[in-house]
DNA sequence: AGGATAGCCTGCGGGC
DNA sequence: TGCCCGCAGGCTATCC
């Protein structure tokens, strides 16, 4: 299940079979997973999903990724926003045909192959479906589209911008920290090991958090992430980087997954619960 | 209007 | 062996 780190890792390993190549050729296998987009900023339409839209004949400058989401964009303007949902993968179509030798599921549920002009490619493929591809005519458009309302970028949160957006609503920590306008890029899993870290229990309503607890949060929140990152993000079942290799970051979880089993820290069995819809798990004595 | 909830979708593992 | 059910969850639409 994607989160930030994932993405980020997706993004790192992608980068090198995209920057700087020309698309040759887009193959759209299902193009209910994909929404194209004609205008600029506010006045975007939706059109139809064709592969001169999805980047066909343009040159790739740079990818880019905010919270989840990663966008490309080109020499001639036009720029795609990519997110993964939760089983989406973004990765080299050799990494993918080597792993559906080994695993006969791997083959299926590539919607959009992007032949480039070196002869190397690059698939999404999604079986949930969750995720998508969004075309725009511009970096601008995607940004306004798809970036402005997320909230900052967890690699660089803060703590008065947690407070700023949070400090006065009634929800649990728990669930605000799963809200993207609040802050992009946390999921059910980064969201409880940040709490663990920052020794904050996920039912605490956000009125009652102190100033000092927000600096505390956002710290974790970054320091999880970072690392996250540094260890190839988590892989849970599905996580593939760009080139087929799965993250060790879960083997760190120390909550995430793991409840009724012992605290790391006391020792305690952990505690778990559904809230805002997803499993928690956290230790009631480590966190208050 | 803030906040809670349902639903989308597939694959897997447990239980019978 | 095989079927059914529950669960995983990012995000949007919808309702209260």
């Amino acid at each position: 299940m994607p989160e930030l780190p994932e993405v980020e890792c997706v993004r790192r390993s992608v980068e090198p079979l995209l920057l700087n190549k020309r698309v040759a050729r887009v193959e759209v296998r299902r193009s209910d997973v994909c929404e194209c987009f004609a205008g600029s900023d506010e006045k975007i339409k939706s059109v139809k999903v064709t592969p001169a839209r999805l980047l066909e004949r343009c040159d790739i400058t740079q990818l880019i990724r905010h919270g989840k989401q990663i966008g490309i964009l080109t020499k001639q303007g036009p720029a795609l926003c990519v997110h993964l949902g939760m089983s989406g993968q973004f990765a080299d179509a050799k990494a993918i045909e080597r792993r559906a030798k080994t695993d006969a599921v791997q083959g299926k549920h590539i919607h959009v192959v992007w032949r480039l002009s070196d002869a190397s490619a690059v698939c999404f493929r999604d079986p949930r479906r969750f995720g998508g591809i969004w075309a725009y005519e511009s970096e601008s458009a995607l940004r306004e589209h798809r970036f402005a309302s997320l909230g900052p970028d967890g690699l660089i949160v803060t703590g008065a911008q947690l407070q700023a957006a949070a400090s006065k609503s009634h929800r649990a920590i728990k669930a605000v920290l799963l809200d993207q306008t609040v802050v992009a890029g946390v999921g059910n899993i980064y969201a409880d090991e940040a709490l663990f870290a920052a020794k904050v229990s996920p039912t605490r309503a956000c009125t009652n958090i102190t100033a000092a607890e927000w600096d505390t949060i956002a710290r974790a929140i970054r320091h999880v992430l970072n690392e996250s990152i540094a260890t190839g993000g988590s892989t849970l079942r599905d996580y593939v980087n760009a080139n087929g290799e799965r993250g060790k970051n879960q083997e760190t979880h120390a909550v995430y997954g793991r409840r009724g089993k012992p605290c790391v820290v006391c020792g305690s069995p952990l505690q778990h619960e559904t809230l805002a819809q997803r499993t928690t798990v956290w230790c009631s004595k480590c966190q208050q």
